[in-house]
This record gives C-alpha cells, structure tokens and sequence, in this order.
DNA sequence: CTGAAAGCGCTTACAG
DNA sequence: CTGAAAGCGCTTACAG
C-alpha cells in the first residue's frame, strides 16, 4: 500500500501560478477571484469590470486552478475511472474512447486503465482510482467484479459494470443471446454444409458464454439443424488455445464447415491457422462475436457481431445522471450485425 | 475554462476513513499514524507494537490517506499522463499499456487520454492532466507537439515526446529512415515484377513521412531499380482516402504489383478494396509501416513493420528518472520485422 | 460589492 | 517516542 521510495523528481524551474499570486496581480481579493474563476460571479455582483480584470490577469499569468486544492475542499475530484482489460482489441478501445466522450461532455476528467485481466492489478487499480477520489467508476473486462463494486461501495464512490453483470452493482451489458442467435442464424442461413457447426471460445459457467451458447443452440433449433450437429469446445479466449483447438480438428480432417468464434482473440487463432493452411481449411463460414475491420477483410464468408459500445456507455452514465440506485439490476443493449460484404444477400 | 455547471451528484451512504479517524480508533497521534502509513516510521523511532496497531486499524477501517490532500500538501501528485489520439490500432494501445506499466513500476498512477487527433482537444486534455498535477506528461500522435511542450514547461511539468518529434522537449522516436528502407528491400526481394512501386499514405511535409519516404527511395537504389518507378502518394492516413487513391489506379487497370502502406489506417482502406475486389487486384506484395496481426493474415505476400513500443516508452521513463533536460534531442529507437509466414525466404 | 476566516486531509519539522 | 501546529491552494458562508 505505500507508495515505493523514489527520489524526488528535477526540481522544474517554472511554478503555477497560485489564486494568491492572481489577487495581487488582478487588485482583487482571494475570494473574488475564486469566485470570477468559478463563474458565480454574477450571483455575488461582482462588477463586470472586476470579472474581466481577473480573466485577463488570469490569462497574462497562464493561471489555472490546483484541482487537488479544489478536490479537496470541494469533496468532489471532476475524475471519472474506467476500468478495461486492455486496449488491444476494438471493442474495449471503443469503449475507451466512448467514456471519454462522455466523461468530458459532463465535465468529468477520463482516466482509463487497463488491467490486463490480473485480479490483483484490477483490484490495485480500482482502489488507486477511489484514492484518487473519482467520482464514477465504469467496471468492465474484469474477472469479477463484486469486489471492487464492494470496495466501491464501502468507499462512497458510484460504479457500474459493462460487459459482465454483478450482483453488487448496476450492470449494461449487450444482449448475449439474441446477439449469438443472430450471428448463428446469418451464419446458418441456406447452410447446406454436412458435419458438426462449432462454437469456439469462452470459459465454463462464465455468464456471457453461457448465454451465448443458448442463443447459438437456439438458432440451430430455429433454421432445423439438430442439436447433435453442435460441437461446443470453451478453449477460453487466447488466440493460442483457438488454434491449437483448431489445428487438433484439421488434423483429424475434422474441421467444420461453419463456425461461430466467441471473440476476437479466439479469432486471431482462426485466422492464424487458416493463414498457413487455407489449402486445407478452405473457406469455411465464419461468424464471429465481436468485430474488426482487418478480421472483415478475411476472403471468407463472414459476419461478426458489434457490441454497441455508445449505448452501453450511455446506459452507464444515464444511470450515473440519475437519482436511482438499480443494484442488482441489468440493463441489456442489443448488439449490431456486420455482415459479409460479399456473402450476404 | 471553467468547469459546466452540473446538479451535484446523489450523495454517497458511506464515507471515506480521515487520518483523524485512524488516529482516534488506533490510539496514536495523527502524526505517528502518518508517519505509520508513509513508512517512515522507523526513522522516527515509532515501536513496531504502535505501528501494527495503527495497521491493524487501518485494515479494519479500510483507511486509504486521500490523495488530493497528499498531492496538495507535498506538492507532488504521483501521476503520470499521456496523450495518445486513439487506441485504435496496435501501435497506440502498445504504446499506452507499456506507459501504465511503467508508471507503475515507478509508483505513478497512469492518465492515458486520447484526442482523437484534434488540436483543440489536445491543448485542452494537456491543460487538465497540468492542472491535475501529472509528473509527467508523455506527448504521442499530435499534430504538433511543441504547444503542449511549452505549455508543460511554464508549469514545471516534465514533457517528452514520443513518435513525433519536437524542438520544445526531448523525444523519441522509431528510426522511420531505416525502418522504410528495411520494409522496402523486404518488399522488393526477388521481386521481377513490372510497373510503379507504390508508396501510399502520409501527409506532404510531416516529419515521419519524409524520412519513411526517403528510406523507400533509398531501398530502390540498393536493389537496383530506378527511382523513376516509384509513385509517392500522399493521401493522408483515413482508410477512405487510401480507398479511393487505389479504387482509381484499379478503375485505370494501373493497379501496383507492389505497395508499401504508410500506416495500418491507410491499410486499412487497401484491405477493403481487396476484399470486394480481390479477383481484379489479384496478390500484390505488400509492405506496411505498421502491425496488425488480422492484417498479417491476409493471404498475401505481406511484411510489416513492428514499432518497439516497449523501447519507446522505456526510453521516456529513463529521461524521466534522469536528470539531464535533453530540450530538442532525439532518441531514435529501431523498428521490428514481421515477416510474411508463407513468403519469406 | 469585498475581505477575513475556517477548513477540506494530509505531512513534517519542531518542541517536548 | 509522541503531540501541537503550520501550511499546501482552494471555496464559501459570513460579516462588513
């Protein structure tokens, strides 16, 4: 929890420029100042004069207000926390940068941190952030998010989740099974292929997989394929236990003809594979739960599925916005289809 | 400047622990139980029996010393920003997860902040990360570094700049010169194919562009191919634009048998192209100043350039922990290979 | 309309 | 070994 010894930095020669020095330099008082800097000027009638001296001295020193000073007093920070796994794939840079968006249009300062999925860093970080005082703290990637939703709570400081749902706090997430039911329909649709359809990807018990093996189970029912047909393998997420699953079924002469990946990653081991052995592999369909541009350009029948990641940040901070409390409850986002610029009718 | 006006936020049930609280609940003084949680205790002679008390206390109350007021008082936030215009692609992302590893390392809590390449939001983000108190500001994919640069500078904060160069602050930067003529000999290896070599993307006078450009002349000498054979074409980075250049050498059945891309954006805008018309483009070769493991998978004769984010950044953080000023030097750090699986010798 | 004053939570010389 | 005290820069009710 302490912080490691380290040598204190180069003094710098410049200084900011404190309210002090802004008073003195505007002829103004503390308070005036503070208050013309803060915009309820006008409520104290201060004389518009005064206001505009302050504003120019104000610019002539380049003065801009210590937010740990006004954090401080205030109780409120204007910081804003997100928690991702990492930015390395377009559904978490897009969330990224969609929280930023949003935190900046309500004044808020973004600070996202990635966690590399380790639940110590996550937890490390989540408690780093409350030190900080963020006001919001938008939870997604994580393993689970019920201890830092608690710490959250015990610490006074709002957080949400995205993506993966809690009990102890209010969740967005995208609707997992009527998403994965879409994808497997468009991937099914006038299939006449033989031989099992795969769902690759995901852990056991992991909510979101679960549901999305629902949907895909759904939509084998619903275009008339028996259930038999499916081959379930949870290889988890690394794109090197997709394609060692996969190499293992070429091998065999076993790989299928249609598939639905449960990630992006799990694709990068698709598209491994099939890079070095698309003479065998052939041009399998493809459905994907998640998208990227470059995995789209893949000269194979394709759909993926694109998380709508503006919704599920709005969901967070209507709720952030708002008064009520909703732990517990989940909100469910429908997802977009990207579909194959050349398969699709 | 100042902050919108907005409804304060619904008040929390729970409260954060003070060090007054600590104080009372562990039976020390405030100031033996600062001195307890900063680790200087035993410098000061506090008995190990006192100091486990206080951290017994502060377990059971969960206390965690408020930051703002730490950074108020010792005048030294612990944070460290970066700017960053997108986590899009794998070079940004690389670059912002090797900072927050880094400034970690270092006990520094990582901002990362994108811009979305807009000026005005650049100036804006770099202003809020100063007066929230950064350390350290990490300067990455702006159009023009040296207003951040001195903006820092006035503030005594330590800036330094990373993929772009400037005159107002250290930098470091990727060996764009060598890194373009290594792709290049990559790309034209063996190659006996006829018409132009294509060199797409980029802006006209901007720092990297040039000096890519300059390696890719360069590689054409050494291989012994004219200069006259190479068609520089400088449409910017957007995928759309890369698009539309190639679309109409196509629609002119001038399509190049060998390209080098400029940027995986401007790839992007190649990537689609082939993907609709892949019979007509056929398999050119293919070279990018960028890596991106779907793009390396195209079945295509492909080599791209890896920049060494983790060099970059650790190049940074050693001028931060040093304590020369380096203003207008220029580390220059060599790129990585990815060579083509299948057409690599 | 303006100024003096208290206090946000912390750190650290200093006096005991 | 411990406690009282000053002060980091700011905001805001309050007295003038």
């Amino acid at each position: 929890m302490a912080p490691p010894k380290k040598p204190p930095p180069p003094r710098p020669t410049a200084k900011k420029a404190t309210i002090r020095e802004l008073a003195v330099a505007s002829g103004a008082s503390i308070s005036t100042v503070s208050l013309v800097m803060n915009g309820s000027w006008e409520r104290y009638r201060i004389t518009p004069a005064t206001a505009e001296r302050v504003r120019a001295a104000a610019r002539t020193l380049g003065y801009a207000p210590n937010q740990n000073a006004r954090a401080l007093r205030l109780q409120r920070s204007s910081l804003a926390g997100m928690i991702v796994p990492h930015h390395r794939n377009r559904f978490f840079a897009g969330l990224a940068e969609s929280f930023e968006s949003h935190a900046r249009a309500r004044g808020l300062v973004p600070i996202v941190v990635s966690t590399q999925r380790d639940p110590a860093t996550e937890r490390e970080v989540a408690a780093t952030l409350v030190m900080q005082g963020v006001e919001l703290l938008v939870v997604s990637g994580v393993r689970d998010p019920s201890d830092i939703n608690r710490l959250c709570r015990e610490k006074g400081v709002r957080s949400v989740n995205v993506d993966l749902p809690g009990p102890d706090a209010f969740s967005v997430v995208t609707d997992n099974r009527a998403g994965a039911e879409t994808l497997t329909r468009h991937l099914l649709r006038d299939f006449t292929g033989d031989g099992p359809v795969l769902f690759l990807g995901g852990f056991d018990s992991e909510y979101a997989t679960d549901l999305r093996v629902e949907g895909f189970l759904a939509a084998l029912d619903a275009v008339g394929r028996p259930r038999a047909e499916a081959r379930i393998l949870r290889c988890g997420y690394h794109p090197a236990a997709a394609h060692a699953v996969l190499d293992d079924m070429l091998a065999r002469n076993d790989f299928p003809r249609a598939l639905l990946v449960n990630s992006i990653t799990a694709f990068e081991g698709f598209a491994t594979l099939w890079r070095n052995h698309g003479d065998r592999i052939g041009a399998p369909r493809i459905a994907c739960f998640d998208w990227d541009p470059f995995a789209a350009c893949l000269p194979l029948p394709t759909v993926m599925l694109r998380q709508d990641v503006e919704a599920l940040v709005g969901a967070c901070f209507d709720w952030f916005g708002g008064t009520s409390d909703r732990t517990g409850e989940i909100e469910i986002v429908p997802a977009q289809m990207v579909l194959d610029r050349i398969a699709a009718p």
